[in-house]
DNA sequence: TGACAAATAGCACGGTCGTACTATCTTGAT
DNA sequence: ATCAAGATAGTACGACCGTGCTATTTGTCA
């Protein structure tokens, strides 16, 4: 690796827990360039604008997910345990210091239409189709009922670790681990039933 | 009410609409002084400092909260009706302009001690309390389980809200409204069944 | 090792932020 | 109608923002 790209992986790296902690806005080239002692000028260089850094930013916190996230749960059995997987690695990832960066970054930029909202839809979405395609799986290999649909399901899943996050790190719940998990097993268990368990609805 | 306050609750309006699209941060004196036809000076003489400014955009927004969300569902019959009324406004709320004003300051001051996060937890903390209450009082009228959770459940609910939440306004997922009833259905037929549903916990 | 390119620093600019301080206008009680 | 109190405007300040331009240092390869 070239020593440009050397110190522009630096640079991402801290500017990454920046962002995690006080958003891809509280990422300002003043404070990177003196966290990474080198000048603003000097940093900017690597970039060409405000803007492209927070991409580059977006673009390492995905490849940081994978790599800590994906990765490793994708290694796990396929089905059920797979699934697991997914969930515990994520709770882990989103008890970093500033808790889950997508999180943050998602309501900052969910009215901001430009290129690095793109790049944090790409990413999520992407997420969201892992855990579908997860749960797909499981059904086909039996552990979860043939009936499932995969997408309500990562649907609710997603809501389970976001509801993870908002306890956890907002309104530091002690309890939190364990209603997520209990939320997640109830979940899992609704998708083992073969019937769908979802009598005609009230009023 | 005298001239002061007048002004002054114009000016908090405002604020919370920008606020809900951009952010707290994203509320600035010289900007809202121009939307509203102040002078800064004239604005901040109002709050005295920006940090008092934020905490009085809270509370406008947990007033408007109330008045919008809370009044209207605990005029419903107790028990599930009011549970499924909280679900209702609550999603209805989070489809005005900009989103969920507590979503979005939640995820900005999550990391960021002081008196604007005090009481933005403040008024989740309260919400989250009404779930819950609501829940139970729907155990206690018989429509729901006695062996249930209430805070579970609230935590639940609550994930199904924040998930509503990321699928439509940053997702902006057209499935998105099936799916958060959809999860609500199921939720609130799993709190009706006699049992809790909860088997041994796999792997 | 010398030369060319890449990487970094220095400096300046216009803009906006929050916040003083002071002056002017409005309101409301007497 | 008067006059103090309250509401609003004017102006200025230092700090930091992103970004351009020009040096200077450093790395890389013939």
């Amino acid at each position: 690796m070239s020593k440009g790209a050397e110190t522009r992986q630096v640079i991402l790296e801290r500017a990454f827990e920046i962002a995690s902690v006080i958003g891809l806005s509280g990422v300002t080239i003043g404070r990177l360039a003196e966290e990474t002692g080198l000048s603003k000028s000097g940093l900017f260089a690597h970039f060409g604008s405000k803007e492209a850094l927070d991409v580059a930013i977006v673009e390492e916190a995905a490849r940081q997910f994978v790599q800590e996230v994906m990765v490793p749960a994708l290694r796990e059995p396929r089905g059920e345990p797979r699934v697991r997987a997914l969930f515990e690695r994520w709770t882990a990832w989103g008890e970093r210091p500033g808790g889950c960066f997508f999180v943050g970054a998602g309501a900052e930029l969910d009215d901001r239409p430009g290129p690095s909202r793109d790049a944090l839809v790409r990413a999520c979405k992407d997420w969201v189709d892992e855990l579908a395609k997860a749960a797909r799986i499981a059904a086909r290999e039996g552990h979860f009922t043939a009936s499932l649909d995969p997408e309500q399901f990562a649907f609710e899943l997603y809501g389970i670790m976001l509801s993870f996050h908002q306890f956890h790190r907002f309104l530091r719940d002690p309890a939190t681990r364990v209603r997520a998990h209990h939320a997640f097993d109830r979940l899992v268990a609704s998708a083992r039933a073969s019937a769908p368990a979802l009598p005609a609805r009230a009023r």
